[in-house]
DNA sequence: TAATTTTGAGTTATCGATAACACACATTTT
DNA sequence: AAAATGTGTGTTATCGATAACTCAAAATTA
C-alpha cells in the first residue's frame, strides 16, 4: 500500500508536507507542492481515511439505519438521505433491520466501532429503545425517522399517520363501507399506534362504533402471515374493506386475497399506507396515504448534519411531514350498495 | 472515548491484557479475564475497528456497489448480499452508483480509502473498465454482478440476458406480433448488447427480419425519457408490442402510454427483464422474463469471500443464472389478429 | 533439588495519518 | 544594522489497537 511516507521519500520532503499539500494546510511552496502533487498521481496514491480518522476524531461516514431495503418506502428516503450526505461531503454506511431488534442491535455495535459521526435511525419499534440509549451513551447523534420511540429526546422526522389514517378511513366511509378492518403494525410501534387512532377518530366522527375484532396486529414485514386475514374472512360478518397498516402488510393481503379467489375491488375494497416509488407508475391500483419518502431522507439527513456541525445543544426539532390520499382503483362502494 | 487503556487502568492490567482478552488470544488466568471483562461492561466498552483495522490491514468491511437502489432487482440482490456477508462475519458498505460514471468514480475512491476488504460491483457500463482497473491497481478483490466488462478479468454473476430475451420475443411472436420495438438500455451496457442479439436471433430463427427503426437506445434509468417512445409511436407503420430491456425503463413506458391514453395490452403489449420484487405481488401485471436477483446477490458475495479467504489465485469464474419467463397480463395477440 | 517447561502477564514498536511545536532562512520594519 | 515578522519545512507525539518479544513466577520433569 502506498503510504505519505513513500511519497515523501519520492519527493525528498518529510511525510507532514506531504500531508499538508493532501490537506491545503499550512505554507507550501508552489515547487514543492507540483512535486509532492506529482509523485502522488504517479504512484496512485489514495489516503487512508482510517487512519486520519483516527486522529482526526472524525470519520465523515453517517450511517443510515432503515427497517426495510425491499420497502420503496425505503429506498426511496435512502436515495434523500444520500443525496444530502453526498452533498455535504459525508460517506454513506447503510444498514438494515429487517424489522428485527437482533439484527438492529447488531448494526448499533457494527455503528458504535466504526465512530461513524451520525445515525439516521428508522427504528424498529419502541425496543429500539435500548439501541438508541446506546447511541446515546457513545454520544453518537442521531436523527430518529419515521417511527417515535416514547422516552427519546431526539430530533425527529415523522409522517402525520393520524391524519392519514383518517383520511383513508373517511373515504372508505364515505364510499359506504361500514365495516371496516384494520390490518395494523405491531402496537409498539407508534405509526401503528396512530394508525389505529386515526382509524377510530374517523369511525367516531362519523358516528360509527369501532369493533375490536376487525383490528389485527402484524409485523410491518410479516406480509406473509395470512392467519389474520383468514379470521377476518371468517368472521361472522366480515369487513367490506380493509385498511393496511403500511405498504408490504397490503401487498400481503391483497396476494392472499387472490389466492382465496376474492376480487380487490370487486369483492373487498384495500388501503394502505405509502407508495410504491417508481414501480407504481406500472399500474396504479392502491388507493394510499402516499409520504414523501425523499424528503424523510433528506430532511433527515440536513438535520443531522445540522446537529454535527452546529451548535450540538440546541433543542430537538420534530418536523411532521403531510400525507396525500391518492385515491385509485383498489377501492370502491361495498357489494351490498352496487 | 472508552479505550482499552481506560479499561486496563481501571483492572489493573495493561493494555495489551485487554487485547488478549477481546480477541480470546494468548494465556490469561480466569480470575484476570473475568475482571477485565467485567470493567468492560461497566464502562460499556466498544473496541475501535479502525483503530484495530489499521493494525491488522484489514477491515473486515466489504462494499456492494449498485446501479440502482430504487430498482427492486438490486434491493432484492442488495439483501442477498448482506445475508452473504454478515454470516460470513463481514460488515457492508453499501453504495449507490445511480447509472452515473462519475459517481461510480467517487465511490471507488471512498472505497478504495476506506481500505475494504473486497467490493461486489454492479459496473454501469464499459466505461466502468476505469473504475475497475483503479482497483486492481490497489489489489482490491472484486466480483463483477450483473454486466461483464469486455476488458476485464475478474469473477462473474451475470444472467442470461440472450436466452431471457429470446423467450420474452418469442411469446410475443407466438402471440402474432411481427412489428415488435426493442427500448434498450446504453450499448456499452453487456446486458443490452446481448438482449439485443437475443431479440435478433429470435426473429431470425422465426424467419422475420429485424427493423432498425424500432430499436432504440436509452439509458437504464432514463424512464422518463420520452422522446424515444415518440419516435415509435409516429412510426408509419407502428408496432404492436414494446420489449423494454428493463423493469425500470417499462415504468416509464407504460406511464407514457397511459398519458397518451393507450391501453396496455389492449392497444400494445409490453415486456421486460426482471421482476418487481415483493411490490409485484400487487397486481402481477407485467409479463417479464424474471431473474433470480436474491442469488445474484448470495453467490456474488460467495465468490468474493471465497476469493477473499481463499486462494485468490484461483482462476476467475462466471456464474451464467437463468431467467424465467413469466406470462401475466401486458401481453395478448395484436388488435388485427382479434 | 536443579533444570526445564508452562503460565500469565508486561514492554516496545508499529499501522498511516495529523497536531503542535521548533527552527532556519528570507524579508520587512524601525 | 538590529529587531521583528514571515515563509517553508522538519521533528516528535499521538490517535487506539495488536504483533513480537521479553520475563518472572509457578509447575513439571529429571
Amino acid at each position: 500500500m502506498i503510504t505519505i511516507y513513500d511519497i515523501a521519500e519520492k519527493a525528498g520532503v518529510s511525510a507532514m508536507t506531504v500531508s499538508r499539500v493532501i490537506n491545503q494546510t499550512g505554507r507550501i511552496s508552489e515547487a514543492t507542492r507540483k512535486r509532492v502533487r506529482k509523485v502522488m498521481e504517479d504512484l496512485n496514491y489514495i489516503p487512508n481515511s482510517m487512519a486520519r480518522s483516527l486522529v482526526l476524531q472524525k470519520t465523515n461516514i453517517l450511517s443510515l439505519l432503515i427497517t426495510d431495503i425491499t420497502n420503496p418506502f425505503y429506498t426511496t428516503l435512502a436515495r434523500g438521505a444520500e443525496d444530502a450526505a453526498l452533498r455535504a461531503g459525508y460517506r454513506l454506511l447503510f444498514a438494515n433491520s429487517d424489522e428485527d431488534y437482533a439484527k438492529e442491535k447488531g448494526y448499533v455495535e457494527m455503528i458504535l466501532s466504526t465512530r461513524v459521526d451520525g445515525v439516521l435511525f428508522a427504528p424498529t419499534g419502541d425496543q429500539s429503545l435500548e439501541n438508541l440509549q446506546q447511541l446515546q451513551k457513545h454520544q453518537i447523534p442521531f436523527v430518529v425517522l419515521d417511527r417515535e420511540i416514547p422516552e427519546i429526546e431526539a430530533d425527529l422526522v415523522l409522517g402525520d399517520s393520524k391524519e392519514g389514517a383518517r383520511k383513508l378511513v373517511d373515504h372508505l366511509i364515505g364510499l359506504g363501507h361500514r365495516r371496516i378492518a384494520l390490518i395494523n403494525g405491531s402496537p409498539d410501534v407508534s405509526t401503528a399506534r396512530l394508525r389505529y387512532t386515526g382509524y377510530r377518530e374517523a369511525h367516531l366522527l362519523s358516528g360509527l362504533s369501532v369493533e375490536d375484532s376487525l383490528v389485527v396486529h402484524l409485523n410491518y414485514r410479516d406480509f406473509h402471515d395470512e392467519t389474520a386475514l383468514d379470521a377476518l374472512l371468517h368472521h361472522e360478518n366480515p369487513p367490506t374493506a380493509i385498511f393496511a397498516a403500511n405498504n408490504m402488510l397490503a401487498v400481503g393481503i391483497i396476494q392472499s386475497l387472490r389466492h382465496r379467489g376474492l376480487q380487490v375491488p370487486g369483492d373487498i375494497s384495500v388501503v394502505c399506507f405509502d407508495d410504491f416509488g417508481p414501480v407504481d407508475a406500472i399500474n396504479p391500483f392502491l388507493t394510499v396515504a402516499s409520504q414523501p419518502a425523499y424528503q424523510f431522507g433528506l430532511l433527515g439527513m440536513q438535520l443531522l448534519i445540522d446537529r454535527i456541525e452546529g451548535d450540538s445543544a440546541q433543542e430537538h426539532r420534530k418536523m411532521i411531514l403531510p400525507s396525500e390520499l391518492l385515491i385509485r382503483a383498489s377501492t370502491q362502494p361495498p357489494k351490498e350498495n352496487r
